[in-house]
DNA sequence: GCCTCATTTTGTAATATTTACAATCTGATA
DNA sequence: TATCAGATTGTAAATATTACAAAATGAGGC
């Protein structure tokens, strides 16, 4: 059976080609594309596919723990169906979202200073290895 | 000398009343409001007040480091006049940002895998003391 | 294999935040 | 006080996201 659509059954989401698709283009490109990246890329295949199955089917997704948002600006989320924990990089030279794996302590409290935390993410703002290289400042 | 007047002098920031006032409501007021929020607070004693000036003061101390942005969401940014470092927790039953103080590792690590990183913001999702405290889940 | 129904997709329109821009106004220096 | 660069204002534009209703479709039962 497929992986993708395998992945939709076990989490008791109704499977469609769009939905399949959308999972897919996640799945091979952890590129952290914005909604719009999605659709634009999506819809060469499928002409038909409208922006709001997009949005509504990344919003599944999140809800069923496939996929978190990225959120840098109020300009656009990113999406990333990578789960396992790690933090973001935005590199200030080259735009990229970078993943940045590192062991982050609080992932593993549960209360930190009597609050309850469920979700940590990790927002670093830099310079990225490439541009670096490429004599970055 | 009022010290808003001093603050913004000693960041070579022109001074007028509507920078004078926004700063002044940021810093009386640590409960990461919104643009539209100082807008509609300062709006009440400034009626000429236009709501481009609160996105141009806010750009402006944001350039000078006096000012943070908290984006959880692409809905809308809150801001933050306190810079020394700490992390922020949204609260999914009241809604409310609140501060949260922790030793980060990361703030201290310039270089991680390469990368170098200049701000480290930490988003926390998840429950807050008050909302536990009074039945939360 | 076909029917039925709940769910999904589609497309348009609405919402809301943020930005662009030009005219007017004003703070700071000489 | 006069000058002028920079700030404020208001309107309008840009853009991401959401709301909604009609048409289409996937999945289970006969």
């Amino acid at each position: 059976m497929e992986k993708y659509l395998q992945i939709l059954r076990e989490h008791g989401i109704k499977v469609t080609p769009q939905r399949l698709e959308i999972l897919r283009f996640l799945d091979t490109h952890h590129t952290h594309p914005s909604a719009e990246d999605i659709f634009h890329e999506l819809k060469k295949r499928n002409p038909s596919l409208s922006k709001t199955t997009v949005y509504n089917t990344i919003q599944s997704l999140m809800d069923h723990g496939l996929l978190i948002s990225i959120v840098f600006s109020t300009h656009e989320a990113r999406f990333d169906s990578v789960i396992n924990h790690h933090h973001h990089l935005l590199c200030s030279e080259c735009g990229k979202i970078i993943d940045i794996e590192v062991e982050c302590p609080f992932t593993k409290e549960k209360i930190t200073g009597g609050h309850r935390i469920d979700e940590v993410h990790g927002y670093f703002r830099g310079v990225c290895k490439d541009c670096l290289r490429k004599g970055g400042k």
